[in-house]
DNA sequence: TAGATTGTTAATCGATTAACAATC
DNA sequence: TAGATTGTTAATCGATTAACAATC
């Protein structure tokens, strides 16, 4: 009988706390913790202690009675649970303004994710080097992504571009897409799409304020 | 007795799903359909059928049996149950390249969301038109949502402002804020905050890559 | 009519919360 | 010791799925 080799699935909801947990946590190794409790860091993110208990079980890192839970331990299980714990490679296509201001944004740090190339079809841009990221025209894009060994592709293109550069980035190699265009994508079989719309977001908004 | 005055509120995974199911009837009704049946959107978006016909029917529209739902009223029902029926004037603080790609994004009209107001603390942008909208210094905030019924505040500033731009924009009045900063708002009671965390969306994606 | 579709009621599933024992 | 905290087991809650009746 062969044994599971692959890192147990957790939750959705439970990764989806796990950056917020591991803010917290990283905040009070910063002002010099050594221990972190699940009360106290359940009460700064206004959850459930129970449920930050269960979610920091999880990670696997056993807490102590009275003490709380080893805060470096438990930041380096969060990290790995989240597979954070090596630099991820990562290709944004579509360099307009949201594609700009993401090859620019500093946070992605945190999660060790680098997204180290770039591509656009426009050949004004493609050859340019924005935010420090060099620009590539499509055609590279097969060669590049093998030799920097890419897995995450970043969809930052308009709508009507977004199948075609989903499929490119699916026959180059990559396993998961990062989607901000508002198209449904067909993926084969094994590659992961995880979709940012805002439209999404914006609709708990309001429907939230709506009916206060 | 008194009755309730407030329109129900409805679960919020069915919430988030309204934007994607409106969009796809759109779609069918530029196509010519005039009614759509919950198995065929549910076919094309990957859900269950009845799911969306449960999701459907919270929006209040009735179908017919062998026909389906029209298409519409089923439209408008969504857009009501979301408050996209009458524009909503936001107001975006932070105009740094996130702000700027926000404030240039045209796909909020679906929303019938206008960003129609901008401010930055920097006097070197404040003065400025971006984008078509006009960038006021941090002073004229209070008169300027007042005077405009500005109801949602769009929050792109860096981490360290982001509090102190919440109290701001919540002193002037407004009831929702659309947080994009990675900080937990502390916020009065009756403010809805809603946040775009893109580490809780890298986390599920990078998981599931990992665990697969 | 037959069959496609809606609508409703019950069953399942999974996440959260509650209760309580274990431990330092 | 007393009390704070973890860890576990059971109960609750809500969303999804399944089964089936109603309708055109």
């Amino acid at each position: 009988m062969k044994l599971e080799e692959h890192p147990t699935t957790l939750p959705v909801p439970t990764i989806r706390r796990y950056p917020i947990y591991l803010r917290e946590i990283r905040e009070m190794i910063d002002s010099g913790a050594h221990f972190v409790s699940s009360a106290i860091i359940a009460k700064k993110l206004g959850l459930d202690a129970v449920l930050a208990r269960k979610d920091l079980a999880m990670a696997g890192v056993c807490g102590r009675p009275r003490r709380g839970y080893p805060a470096r331990d438990l930041e380096k299980a969060i990290i790995k649970a989240l597979g954070w714990d090596n630099v991820t490679d990562a290709a944004l296509v579509g360099v307009g303004a949201l594609g700009s201001a993401l090859l620019g944004y500093t946070g992605f740090e945190e999660q060790n994710l680098s997204i180290s190339t770039a591509f656009d079809c426009n050949p004004a841009i493609a050859g340019l080097t924005i935010r420090n990221v060099k620009v590539h025209p499509m055609e590279d894009m097969q060669r590049l992504i093998k030799e920097h060994n890419i897995r995450i592709g970043i969809l930052t293109v308009p709508k009507c571009a977004a199948q075609k550069c989903a499929d490119m980035l699916v026959k180059s190699g990559v396993t998961g897409l990062w989607n901000f265009t508002n198209i449904q994508l067909a993926v084969p079989n094994g590659v992961v799409v995880q979709n940012v719309d805002l439209a999404q977001s914006l609709a708990v908004l309001s429907h939230t304020i709506l009916s206060r």
